[in-house]
DNA sequence: ATGAAAGCGCTAACAC
DNA sequence: GTGTTAGCGCTTTCAT
C-alpha cells in the first residue's frame, strides 16, 4: 500500500501533525523536521493530492477550455500555456469545446466537481453566461485570445483591430484595391474586419460585403469560400485570411484555379503558425506573440488563484507583420 | 458554500448513506430516490470527485504522456484520445515529456499523486523502468504508437516494419535506386528503417548508411540533414522521411537546393496529417488510421481500469499508402 | 515546538 | 430498503 502520513509519522517518531507541518512548510524544530525528511525517502512517501485538496487547499489543477486541440495554431498554444502551468507547478486538464456551448457547460461543469483551482478559456468561447457564473461563484478565470469588453475578468490577448488594420494597410500600400476578407465566427474576426474597414474607409475604399466571407469550422469551408469569389469575373486582387489554417485553404483554391500567388493573387494570413513556413508559397501573416500571451494568462491566473491580486486586468499585445512569398505587387500595378 | 450530501439528504429526508446510494445506483426505494434527485436539483448539487476518489473510488482522469502537444501529427492523436475519453467519461491530464525521461518520471510522478486511474503512453517515451515500475504498481497502462516486445503492456500501433517496407517498395516500383530515409531517434523510426532495409535487400540494393539520417527533435534539424545529402555530387533521388513534418524538412531542403519534386526528387513521409494536402506539392504519405488507433487505446486502457479484462492486448494495425504529388518515376528512368 | 482530535465529502460495511 | 458509523489521507485549531 502506498505510505500516509500516519506511516511516516510512525516511522518518524512524530504526530501526524508534525509531519503535515513540514509538508507545508510550517514552523517545525530542525530536529524532527530532518527525522521526518529522512522516513519519508526512506518509505518513498508521497502525499496525495486527493486528501489535502478535500480539505480545501487547492488542486494545482487548471482546466483549460480551447476550441479544437487538433488545429496546429491551438495546440502550439496549449503547449505554450502547458510550459508555463508546469513551471509554476501546476497541471492542465484540457478539454476542447468545438465552438459549442453544451461542451462548454458540461466540461467547466465536470472540471468543478473535480476541482480544478481555475479555467483558462481559449479564443473562440462562446458562452458568456458561462464566464459569469464562474466570475459569480469566485471561481479564477482568465481569457486567452479573446475578451469581453463588458465583463471584468482576466483576459489577455493581441490588438485586432490593429492587426486587421495593418494587414489591410500593407496590402493597400502594395498597390491593392480589392481586398476580400475569409474568417471565421469569432470575435477576433469581428475586430480584425473591423480594422480592415477602417483603412478601406480611410482610403476611400467602398466595402463590399459579398468580399467578407465567414467560414464555419468545418475543414475544407474556407477553400470552397475563396473558390466561389475568385470564380467571379470580377475577382478580388488579394485575399485577408484571418488565420493561417483558412490562409492555405485559400491558396488550394487559388491552386485549384490556377491563378499564381503571388503573382495574381496576394493571400495573407493571420497568427504565424508552423504552418506559414511550411506552406508553398511561404505566408505572409501577422504574428501573435504566442509564448508571451501564453504565459502571461497563466500568471494572470495563478495570482487570481494565490490570492495574490484581485485587480482584473486585460492585456493586449501587439501583432506584427512578418513579410514573406505569398503577398506582392497588385497585378495591373506592375511593370 | 456548494452543497454536500448531507445538505441533500437533509431536504430530502433521509440519511446520507441513502444518497450516495442513489448517487451510485445501488439499491434504493423509488420513492425515496425520487425524493432525493429532487432535492439534488433543487441544491444544484453536484458530488465532489475528490471526496469519492478519497475513498477509493477512481478519478475518471487518465494520464496522457506525449511528446510535444505542438507537433499537429500529435495533437491531433490528442484530439483523438480526447474526444473517445469524454466519450466514455473519462478527463485527460496532458503532458509533454519531450522526450526527456526526467520530464517523464517528474509527471508520472506527479499524476500518480492526483490519483489519476491510469496513463496512456504516446509513441517516443523512452523510459522503460518507469513503464515497468508502473506496471509493478498495477497501475493501468497502455502504449500508443510504440510497444515494448519484452513487456507485457497493452498497446495500440500500425505496423511499422511493414510501413517502411511498403514505401521502399513503392519507391523501387518507381525506378528509384537510391533512396535516402529521415527519422528521428524513436523505435517507430527504427522498425521503418527495419522494413526499408528489407525491400532493399530483397531487391539486390546495398544498404549505404550515409543516406540513413536521424534527427534530433530540433525544428530544422532535418531540413539540415537533407540538404547535406542534397549537395552531395552522388544524390539520392527519393527521400523517405519517417513523419509528415520531416517530409516537410525535406520539401523545404528541396526547395532551397532548387530540385524540383517529384521531377528530380520524390518524397514521401508517414502518418497522413493534415499538413500532408496542405503542403506543396501535396505529399504522398503512409496513413496511420489514427482515429481507430486512439479509440482503441482508449477502450484498451479503461477495460484495464475497470478491471473487465486483465489480459494484455497488443494491437498492430496495418498503414496504408495515399499516393499524392510528392513521388514520380525516377528521374533517369523517365522518357 | 508538538500532539490530540475534529472535520473535509463521500463510500461501504454492518445493523436493523 | 434505509440508517449508523468508521474510515479514506490530510489540515488545522486548540491544548500542552
Amino acid at each position: 500500500m502506498k505510505p500516509t502520513i500516519y506511516d511516516v509519522a510512525e516511522r518518524a517518531g512524530v504526530s501526524i501533525a508534525t509531519v503535515s507541518y513540514v509538508l507545508n512548510n510550517q514552523r517545525v524544530g530542525k530536529k524532527s523536521k530532518e527525522k521526518v525528511l529522512q522516513a519519508m525517502r526512506e518509505l518513498n512517501y508521497k502525499p496525495s493530492v486527493l486528501a489535502s485538496a478535500l480539505t480545501g487547499k487547492p488542486t494545482s489543477t487548471i482546466g483549460f477550455l480551447l476550441p479544437d486541440l487538433a488545429n496546429p495554431f491551438v495546440a502550439e498554444m496549449a503547449r505554450r500555456v502547458e510550459d508555463r502551468a508546469h513551471e509554476r507547478g501546476y497541471n492542465l486538464v484540457i478539454c476542447s469545446t468545438d465552438f459549442d456551448p453544451n461542451k462548454e457547460a458540461l466540461y467547466t461543469s465536470l472540471l468543478k466537481q473535480k476541482s480544478v483551482d481555475g479555467f483558462i478559456l481559449a479564443g473562440g468561447f462562446k458562452s458568456v453566461e458561462i464566464i459569469k457564473e464562474l466570475l459569480e461563484e469566485q471561481t479564477p478565470v482568465a481569457l486567452l485570445a479573446e475578451s469581453h469588453p463588458s465583463t471584468s475578468v482576466n483576459s489577455v490577448k493581441v490588438d485586432d483591430f490593429t492587426g486587421g488594420y495593418e494587414v489591410t494597410s500593407y496590402l493597400l500600400s502594395l498597390g491593392h484595391r480589392r481586398i476580400a476578407v475569409l474568417g471565421e465566427d469569432a470575435t477576433s474576426t469581428q475586430d480584425r474586419i473591423r480594422g480592415y474597414k477602417q483603412a478601406l474607409m480611410e482610403n476611400g475604399i467602398e466595402v463590399r460585403e459579398e468580399w467578407i466571407a465567414i467560414s464555419d469550422f468545418n475543414r475544407g469551408n474556407g477553400e470552397r469560400l475563396v473558390g466561389e469569389m475568385l470564380g467571379a469575373s470580377d475577382r478580388p486582387t488579394a485575399v485577408f485570411a484571418c488565420n493561417d489554417l483558412l490562409a492555405i485553404d485559400a491558396i488550394l483554391a487559388a491552386r485549384e484555379k490556377k491563378i499564381p500567388v503571388p503573382d495574381d493573387l496576394s493571400i495573407i494570413g493571420f497568427d504565424n503558425t508552423l504552418l506559414s513556413r511550411a506552406c508553398d508559397p511561404p505566408l505572409t501573416t501577422m504574428e501573435q506573440p504566442m509564448q508571451d500571451m501564453c504565459s502571461q494568462v497563466v500568471d494572470l491566473l495563478i495570482e487570481e488563484i494565490e490570492g495574490k491580486s484581485d485587480l482584473k486586468k486585460r492585456i493586449i499585445m501587439l501583432p506584427r507583420l512578418i513579410i514573406r512569398q505569398s503577398t506582392g505587387p497588385c497585378p495591373s500595378d506592375k511593370g
